[in-house]
DNA sequence: CACCCATTAAACAAGC
DNA sequence: CGCTTGTTTAATGGGT
């Protein structure tokens, strides 16, 4: 009750100092850079649009005046804290986690968790338990904790235990935090190992497992100032197991196994279970043991040994986390410097060096135990994602420096920073790392990388916001995030690749020399040429794929039948005839076609006639909407897609073992199936000729009201449209058994060819398509859209110095990361070209490195 | 297996 | 100095 009282008045801390967003947007920064920092420097302003009421004060009631009654032998600092804290009222950490609350808020707008978490402060302040549970349940507490665990019982504010359902059962062993032994008993395959540090020493193996669910946790008794809730929780932590109740705990084998511990860690690739009132992340090499770290996060530089503390404060009732490595972390979302302490919320995401981890509370509601339950694995995923999702929806959009800016879509954190505290001089510029995004905090549509190339991605980004007079490379950057969002996600390193594909592709020179770097623009004579080439390989391709289909069908007339019509087939692919044709430079599709029409009214015509007569039919047909491509295009587009639907069939026979003309027995069959993988081809080869520019030149959703119009059998005299009636006069047996059209060809390795990596979402999906804004077809255009942006990126950041503060042992530790750079070497001023000197040649020999897709 | 090409990673140089 | 911009070289891997 007591400590009711103390929450209760807080509403004279309530702080009134709002975030400060420090958007740094130094020039290039990238979208991604934008997040959030908190700072203590920085002046306390309140974010714009936003209030969170209530739950901000709940937040952090409490003003100082907690006497806990400690005993001497407390050391940690995180009790040092706790008691300067209650002596003195600590302004500045009221303050900071008021900021960071807010910029937390405004980060999520929907956080569940801020709900529980004020939820339990008011409704469940009664609580009345035993303080000996918490002692029961361990035998190896620390000394420390042990002591401090004691202490407090009197006060009854401590923290709760809870036990954890875990998925792996090794974890019965003392002295190891469930899974992490970096020795011998590997638990979890996790890379990164966390551990106690010898058990043996004085310092007690802080953290015990309890492998008896009942026994600790009794639960009932909520104090206001614990943590969360004290309900006897369980989560999952692996796969959802039936069979829970099994009751046989002491299994090694046994599936779920209870943890006791205050609060879990979930890494990527394991779990650690708070169940100490304080913990050190840090990192910590294999053979390095001159410290000791609870959780090990690997021997990455830019993590310092001792990088961060989680500990409970009892002052606020909840747990905190002291950022204290040289690099900061990130804290949901929010960049924090050395020095600052930021209160932790259930499933509060920390990002240390680039791993990234979420502090897990246990949670009450039965209900998401049984949400987990069921749903889980990769459930558990998806609801976070909603979560996120929504919150980056309502998120104001975010624009990018120079030319380019965008409509409204999830965006990627801000840049907002937690400025140190004490010193107020900040002597570095404090680069605030890249934030490492987990799969779930990306939008789905923005998981997987584009298909373009990135010679494709260059020309695109360039003919859409490339001025004549070229653009900088970070404008390049820029463009790139803006055109697929997935680049604002993704970690750094396609940097480098855009840089090498500049100054290495042909396609792209130095228009213009601005300052630091140059202007790039395109060769667009080179591009050119190399476009030419490319469709004359195509065509050729094509013409190929044509020839061999014909000569099969060839072999199988002569050899099934007295076949005599061969002669007529020659007028259809004229330079075709050939297997290889050499050159002579077949001529587009439209005039197969042409040739192809007019022969088709010989009512004579055999299966190869009358097949390739449907498939140009159903692709002029799929292709009636033409979005603007030029002729030329729309031919090569043509070209492929056939040579690809034919490819494609006849492989697909081949492995079936189908020996007549698969292309015919389809058609006759299932004219239907063909038409998708026309379509499907049309989308590919339309993604291929226009470098991803266009890729849905065919509505898959709409194939068969499309193509319902031509059917073979209209066409031809054939008759069956999908039906049973296959005509066995084909000399193919292999293809009607399997009857049921269609079923004779795998669609998997269809859809795998034709759709190569990304998601294929066959039904239209109009609103997201990560994909180019689909206004631009063929030309340059410029862009238009925008409207709403608004951007601000004040850059200002007012750093705050200080830097001499901390000493600890977190010294060493820097890091950043990647590129080098260098301006250029030459320096002609205008239109020099330096690279590009033999530029487009009759004969490049192949030095060009990019393009083409797929 | 050779050859092409694209992607990555990085070393290095220059210029700010 | 630290970082960006460019150039290059190499290793890797998919495809043909
Ligand atoms: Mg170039």
């Amino acid at each position: 009750m007591s400590s009711e009282s103390l929450l209760s008045d807080n509403g004279s801390l309530e702080v009134t100092k709002p975030a400060i967003i420090d958007r740094t947007n130094s020039s290039n920064e990238s979208p991604s850079q934008d997040i959030p920092r908190i700072s203590d420097e920085s002046p306390h302003a309140v974010s714009p649009g936003h209030r969170q009421s209530q739950r901000d004060e709940d937040y952090l009631s409490t003003s100082g005046e907690l006497k806990l009654e400690l005993p001497d032998t407390l050391e940690h600092e995180d009790f040092s804290k706790l008691l300067e804290f209650s002596e003195k009222n600590d302004d500045d950490l009221f303050t900071t986690q008021e900021i960071l609350q807010h910029a937390i808020h405004e980060a999520r707008d929907e956080d569940q968790s801020v709900e529980n978490l004020s939820t339990d402060l008011q409704e469940k302040s009664q609580i009345n338990g035993s303080p000996k549970d918490i002692q029961n349940s361990d035998q190896d507490y620390g000394d420390k904790d042990e002591k401090a665990v004691n202490a407090i019982k009197e006060e009854t504010i401590s923290p709760r235990r809870t036990s954890f359902e875990v998925g792996h059962s090794e974890s019965s062993k003392e002295g190891n935090s469930h899974g992490f032994d970096d020795d011998a008993k590997g638990t979890t395959s996790a890379p990164l190992n966390s551990r106690e540090e010898s058990p043996k020493s004085e310092q007690e193996p802080s953290a015990t497992i309890i492998l008896e669910k009942g026994s600790l946790l009794q639960s009932k008794r909520h104090d206001s100032l614990a943590p969360v809730m004290f309900q006897q929780h369980e989560l999952l932590t692996t796969q959802a197991d039936p069979q829970r109740d099994n009751g046989n705990l002491m299994m090694l084998s046994d599936e779920q196994p209870t943890i006791s511990a205050y609060a879990r860690l979930d890494f990527q690739s394991f779990t650690f279970y708070v169940q100490t009132l304080h913990v050190i992340i840090g990192r910590r090499s294999e053979n390095d043991f001159s410290h000791k770290v609870d959780v090990n996060l690997g021997p990455s530089k830019s993590i310092s040994r001792r990088h961060a503390q989680i500990f409970y404060n009892f002052g606020t009732g909840r747990f905190e986390v002291s950022v204290i490595g040289k690099n900061g972390a990130f804290v949901d979302d929010i960049f924090v410097e050395r020095g600052n302490t930021v209160p932790l919320k259930n499933k509060t995401k920390i990002q240390i060096g680039q791993i990234p981890f979420q502090f897990v509370l246990p949670e009450q509601e039965k209900a998401e135990k049984a949400e987990q339950a069921d749903a889980m694995e990769e459930e558990k995923r998806s609801y976070d994602l909603h979560k996120l999702s929504d919150t980056q929806k309502s998120h104001s959009p975010v624009k990018l420096e120079p030319v380019l800016s965008k409509s409204s879509e999830a965006q990627p954190v801000k840049k907002q920073v937690l400025k140190k505290q004490a010193p107020k001089k900040e002597k570095k510029p404090v680069k605030v790392p890249k934030k490492v995004y987990t799969l779930e905090e990306i939008p789905q549509e923005y998981r997987t990388k584009p298909t373009l190339s990135y010679s494709a991605l260059l020309t695109t980004c360039i003919r859409k916001y490339s001025s004549p007079k070229g653009m900088t490379l970070s404008e390049i950057y820029n463009g790139i995030r803006e055109l697929f969002p997935y680049y604002k996600y993704c970690p750094d390193g396609w940097q480098s690749s855009v840089r090498h594909n500049l100054s290495l592709n042909k396609s792209f020179r130095k228009v213009s020399k601005e300052g630091k770097g140059w202007l790039w623009g395109l060769d667009e004579e080179y591009i050119a040429e190399r476009e030419r080439q490319k469709k004359k390989q195509a065509e050729a391709a094509a013409a190929k794929a044509a020839a061999a289909q014909r000569r099969l069908e060839q072999q199988q007339q002569q050899r099934a039948k007295k076949a005599t019509i061969a002669g007529t087939m020659s007028s259809v692919n004229g330079s075709n005839a050939l297997p290889k044709p050499s050159n002579g430079k077949p001529q587009n599709i439209s005039q197969t076609l042409a040739a192809n029409r007019a022969a088709d009214k010989n009512s004579s015509m055999d299966d190869h006639q009358r097949t390739m007569k449907y498939l140009q039919e159903q692709l002029m047909v799929l292709t009636r909407d033409r979005k603007d491509l030029s002729k030329q295009t729309i031919a090569s587009i043509l070209t492929q897609a056939l040579a690809m639907t034919i490819n494609q069939v006849s492989q697909a026979a081949k492995s079936k073992g189908i020996t007549g003309n698969p292309l015919t027995a389809l058609m006759d069959k299932n004219p239907q199936h063909l038409n998708l993988i026309l379509a499907a081809a049309v989308n590919a080869a339309t993604s291929k000729v226009t470098n991803g520019t266009v890729k849905q030149l065919v509505d898959m959703s709409r194939i068969s009201d499309i193509t319902k119009q031509v059917k073979p059998a209209s066409t031809v005299r054939k008759p069956t449209s999908a039906g049973p009636t296959y005509n066995a006069s084909y000399g193919n047996g292999n293809l009607s058994p399997s009857s049921k059209g269609g079923s004779s060809f795998d669609p998997t390795s269809l859809s795998r060819f034709f759709q190569p990596r990304q998601p294929s979402r066959v039904t239209a999906s109009p609103a997201l398509e990560p994909t180019v804004p689909q206004k631009r077809f063929l030309e340059d255009n410029d862009e238009e859209e925008e409207s709403s942006d608004s951007d601000e990126s004040s850059s200002s950041e007012e750093e705050n110095s200080d830097n001499s503060d901390d000493t600890d042992d977190t010294d060493d530790t820097d890091d950043t990361d990647d590129t080098a750079d260098n301006e250029d070497p030459d320096d002609e001023p205008r239109g020099n070209d330096t690279n590009r000197d033999d530029e487009h040649d009759s004969e490049h020999r192949g030095d060009i490195t990019n393009d083409n897709s797929e």
